[in-house]
DNA sequence: TAAAGTTTCGAAACCGTTTCCGTAAATAAA
DNA sequence: TTTATTTACGGAAACGGTTTCGAAACTTTA
């Protein structure tokens, strides 16, 4: 109930506040026994300092925000694993916040994060990020910001990445090795990072390789679960079917899944399908689906150790460089030949 | 960089901060035009109020703090999506606090957060909790907790669970109903709230069935990959082989699969499967999943909506009552006859 | 017109830590 | 012994808000 502060050990060691301040945090000027005295009490009352008052003072909250378009996803769980575990080990905490791939949300949180609630901030962009306004505003508040996977090209800090382009175009090739000719592309807008990444690697591909990008067989996540289905079955039940899915979003893969399963399409024997995904029931599908995979623990843990190397540091300055961790193609049964 | 506060609006404004504060929360008694003037400039200079004083004088963080065991997990991610919409909107922010299912670890979380950083915890406890000392620590320093799905039934608080008991017997029934006579169950330790109803479950189930248990059956969860994976395989390849499997974590269905493609056990055919799941590829696996799925989102968002209702009044207690929303049982190809 | 009430605002205390500054005692140097 | 230096600690300001108390200025009532 009555919570012990500093006042209060210090009345019962009959020392001054500062003195049993200084103790507990094993400063150079205090004498041997007093630190053992104080932090007897201390532990014995057990005493917790108030993270608020010291934040005030100090204007570092060992706190940083970790903001991403969703959580119940493979990937964005994953890295916020990895994040965890660096701050816990660091002794940050860590605030989550959702944009559910809402600009407006996203917006609203930066602004607020202006207020110096955080020492940092991850990020992965929305995909109806557009602008940078608000990225900006952060930044000339001197909070750091580290971007992970949906990173923003035009401002100046890290960004973690795994290798979208070459990772896309590996991928399309793998298609084209198993036959495929016609290969539809689902993605996110190609405004987001990886959208536009992935979709030049894919392009550079089938340009390599002399075949011609269609553009009605390209589809964008909407946002809506039913209207990507909508359109997924649009395009697979077009005219001239694709005969390969290139799925950059895991999201997709599964809608192509669906689909075929509604339009009787079968894989892999009409159409093979690849996937960036951190399904970890990839090889448990029906057929296994052939996925590149991110290292999404590893870019988390990266980006987080990344930043929190910055905070540690007092003149918390960013590196303007892209860090890069290869994803790695597994081929399974959806994209056998 | 000059972070712009009371100060600085009340001297541009020439008024006293105190002012200038209550016209910023529209108190009453300021007067409507000096609300005005104060708040335009607020607003002209990107003032946002820092959220550390704040906290200090009032006691109160708008914050809480949610414990869960892993988030790489779609049940977890799932909820913890319900809890960050209802945060979000009640203007709460959330920390997050991994456990990895090691005890250890949630003592040291419950243990700073009697510091008063957070204002309410939701928790779901790890899979080593026998002991709840570090929980009443928390209750005594007067911090709110809600239990969700893994809960500790002698702790005074609300609990928001699935209807574990019915659930589990209801599924080891769909099982029975199939053919199956004998039924292996794949759990967390008996100890832990959701391993020890499901158990129970199972074991009324069978027994109105006038089936006998088989304690060989029994695998639980050892937080180790590889050793649930031998410990699976063992029963599976054991003499007396059963022809169900209960799973009542997802994590340990995906073991049987895997298990039954290495020892080329056939699911339907040799043995059925059923688990508690919220994998959203459950009707796409190979073959697809019967699951009982628990409304993980609705779960987080009722726990949380719980909590802050709490929280808004003044003195912050809670009902020592149990909530529980059903889960739905998902008949697919793993359990056909 | 004096007394009473209302409206609108300012001064200062306060929340719990950290840190700057100062000082008495103990030790070392001259 | 006197003077410098170190050691060990206390006092108080500061961080940026919130809140209590009170007091002008203005309005209403008798």
């Amino acid at each position: 109930m009555t919570t012990v502060n500093l006042k209060h050990l210090a009345k019962e060691l009959g020392l001054a506040v500062s003195t049993v301040s200084r103790a507990l945090r094993d400063s150079y000027d205090i004498g041997d026994d007093t630190k053992k005295k104080v932090m007897a009490l201390a532990h014995k009352l057990n005493y917790e300092p108030n993270p608020y008052a010291s934040s005030l003072r100090k204007h570092k909250s060992k706190t940083i925000a970790v903001i991403v378009p969703e959580i119940a996803n493979n990937f964005f769980s994953l890295a916020i694993n990895g994040i965890e575990d660096v701050a816990q080990e660091k002794g940050y905490h860590v605030l989550i916040y959702l944009t559910h791939e809402n600009y407006a949300k996203e917006q609203s949180i930066t602004r607020y994060l202006q207020s110096g609630r955080v020492d940092g901030v991850l990020m992965s962009v929305s995909n109806e990020t557009n602008d940078i306004q608000h990225i900006h505003a952060l930044k000339q508040k001197n909070i750091p910001i580290v971007f992970f996977d949906r990173v923003c090209d035009n401002v100046d800090t890290t960004k973690v990445t795994t290798d979208d382009f070459e990772s896309a175009f590996k991928g399309t090739e793998h298609l084209i090795e198993q036959g495929c000719k016609n290969i539809a592309f689902f993605s996110v807008p190609s405004f987001v990072s990886i959208g536009n990444k992935r979709m030049l690697g894919y392009e550079e591909a089938l340009k390599m390789h002399k075949l011609k990008v269609n553009p009605n067989y390209v589809v964008y996540d909407t946002n809506n679960a039913e209207e990507n289905l909508k359109q997924v079955k649009r395009v697979l039940s077009g005219k001239k079917r694709p005969d390969g899915v290139f799925a950059s979003v895991e999201k997709l893969a599964i809608t192509t899944y669906h689909a075929c399963n509604e339009l009787g399409i079968q894989i892999p024997k009409d159409i093979k399908v690849i996937s960036f995904s951190n399904l970890n029931t990839a090889s448990l599908l029906n057929p296994s689906l052939t996925t590149i995979t991110q290292p999404a623990y590893d870019i988390g843990k990266r980006a987080a150790t990344i930043l929190f190397r910055s905070l540690d540091k007092k003149n918390a300055t960013i590196m303007n460089e892209k860090v890069t961790i290869a994803a790695t193609l597994i081929p399974r049964d959806s994209t056998r030949q």
